[in-house]
DNA sequence: GATGAATGAGTTTTCATTCAT
DNA sequence: GATGAATGAAAACTCATTCAT
């Protein structure tokens, strides 16, 4: 404010603006590194202000408490699904989410061991609870969407209404989700590039199905 | 199932031989419940301990340590599941252990919750993911002979391997096995039973498609 | 239990039976010295554990939490007070409570110095306000009964109700006891008794005052 | 009464000389709404920040530390303290300072609570007990005074000394400050008119009584 | 003058585990 | 066999204070 040669402050002289935001996403990073590698169970603040390089202190200097620490990581998390949804959109492609979660699972190796603890965490903390109703609403609202445009143009069966489907889908991606952090070895490229293959063969058109309308009978 | 000594268990002569069995398994009982209300993160020794009215010292005495006991509650859950599986196996129907998860759900409050929880928790111990993986290996091998027969029979569609479609259907009971307790509202049985009639419609052989053989090809 | 030799068993052989009372005890002992010495405010768990020779946990064992320690201390605070009041009753002597607090002040230094602080700390912790009022009432009860009898028999002044005579009296001896941690040079034994021989005078019957009724009239 | 820069304190000649202590009166303000509301112990620097609309390090910057802080919070209780005494010397009336004493606890709901945890507080900072000694001496001081004056108008019994019987009405001052934010149900309007009239009759010249002289016999 | 990021020691509380009895 | 007292390390969180800017 009173020095005098402002250019090329930010960042190394006078006071660091808007890098607030900067801290807590810094410590978002440490905090998904370390829920990935520890578990949500065992991810204290301690370690995450420790793989950070702050003290305790700093990291409830920039989280109120730990409950607001994990909340803004899920909603950070849920921001970049919402990506892949959104491209998915674009190309109006079932499986395209699927596929990315192909790539993710090859690259990142701290985003999705930590959601599902983080989803099984939200049956008691409140907090949690808001923000997965939220954004899987969000979640199953969009890809709804697409299901049912693929259906119209006849590129998915639709003897199932599109929310139903959706479910499925929504349910067998939670599913994988969950186990492979568990056993990782069993989803090699091969086998996923196969799950998603069928995946592809079970929501095909059936041959001689009509058009418009949904009709689920059981077997 | 349990253990062969349960004759005689009652103090008839000497020491009540399958006491500490049936011990054990009253400890169990307490802990899934405790679990399934408080959460796996809440469950303490202790709180098991006062559930089941027994003294601290008491679970500790009968299970060498947490690990031990949590191992032991993963096993009989999935014993729980084994029989589902078993009957599923004797009705020749695919859809029948969905149907028992509705049932389930309808009934225990307590099943399911503690269920999901231990398995998200499989990741860090090793000892819970060695259960995880040997018992779900078993469970999918189970399921996919089921598929399997069903192929045969002509009551399943055959243009996907048993294999692969049995990690479907597991993935996606496992993806409302997570959901579930998380958002129980979502889950009405008229929903529930719309899903499985769905899945039902999912699975049913394709019009025109021969027997033998499993093509998977991309929509 | 399953020992030989009962004789002179307790507190030295076998499981010390009833030991756990006489363990809170000594904690209750423990806090209201440290309390005393360093105030509410600063009178944490590890200090008093440190006190009695304890560690933190020990503590958190024998009092689920520092509100439970705290309320114990102030029931047993009260306890000794009501023994103060009953005697005060046998004897039908209104300032006997007075007389009573002034040999406090010499012998126990333990006593008084923490009361206020907790009096104070009453309008945060509902646990201890709830206590507060309970004993707080009793204790105004009981004095207001002895007032009566001694306004009955004619020994104090009968031209102001018991009730609010009572009141008077408690307020005057809750003030000295707030300031006397805080000043206690002030409070001489030769000041304390003026002030109670003072107090005799103000409640002493009025010379020319009829027996019954009360009769409060701004002067 | 503050200070005597108050002249010319807006920003017309250079730097506003009484800004400073325009500002640390405003948080003082703050403080004290901050421990009536919250009570001594929780009352951070950080919340008395806030709560004026001040960063945390104006706090420190304007006062050296929180000592000095609440030092000054009772400096200025005790100023607004000996006003109300003024005004009571003026008049000439013993009872006025409980008048006014009511009044405030029907205005103000943050005087008293404050005041009285403040005074608790005082065992335990040297500072604070300075100044609780200091003015709570030239309270008694002056209210001695009055009662003095009043005693040679007869308006008082005078059978006990000035002195003494100032520090009865100090004493059951505080005693009623000391409870009133603890159970201020029991304060009622009606209650503490009634306390006030019987006060003024306990202090009501005795029928018969001889002029100078100060006698106290027990009863 | 004033800020606010960061510290580090402190608090209460929880808990699996140990062990003398 | 079984108890329950006690431990000690860890957790989340609070806060007065410091200090570079």
């Amino acid at each position: 404010m009173d020095s005098d040669d402002d250019i090329e402050q930010v960042s190394t002289r006078g006071r660091p603006v808007g890098d607030r935001e900067a801290k807590r996403k810094e410590l978002l990073r440490a905090a998904s590194m370390v829920i990935a590698q520890e578990g949500y169970a065992n991810a204290s603040l301690r370690k995450v202000a420790k793989h950070a390089g702050y003290t305790t202190g700093a990291v409830t200097y920039y989280f109120a408490n730990k409950e607001e620490l994990v909340v803004a990581l899920m909603e950070s998390a849920f921001d970049r699904f919402d990506a892949m949804l959104e491209s998915a959109r674009e190309r109006g492609d079932i499986l395209a989410p699927f596929e990315s979660w192909i790539r993710l699972t090859d690259r990142s190796t701290r985003f999705w061991p930590a959601t599902s603890e983080l989803l099984a965490q939200g049956r008691h903390e409140p907090a949690f609870a808001e923000v997965i109703a939220r954004r899987y609403a969000r979640y199953r609202r969009l890809l709804a969407a697409i299901v049912k445009d693929a259906q119209e143009r006849g590129t998915v069966r639709n003897d199932i209404s599109a929310d139903i489907l959706t479910d499925q889908l929504v349910a067998m991606g939670d599913g994988w989700m969950m186990m492979y952090p568990i056993e990782p070895k069993r989803f090699t490229p091969k086998r996923m590039r196969a799950l998603i293959d069928a995946l592809a063969v079970l929501v095909a058109p059936v041959p001689g199905e009509q058009k418009p309308g949904g009709r689920a009978a059981r077997a």
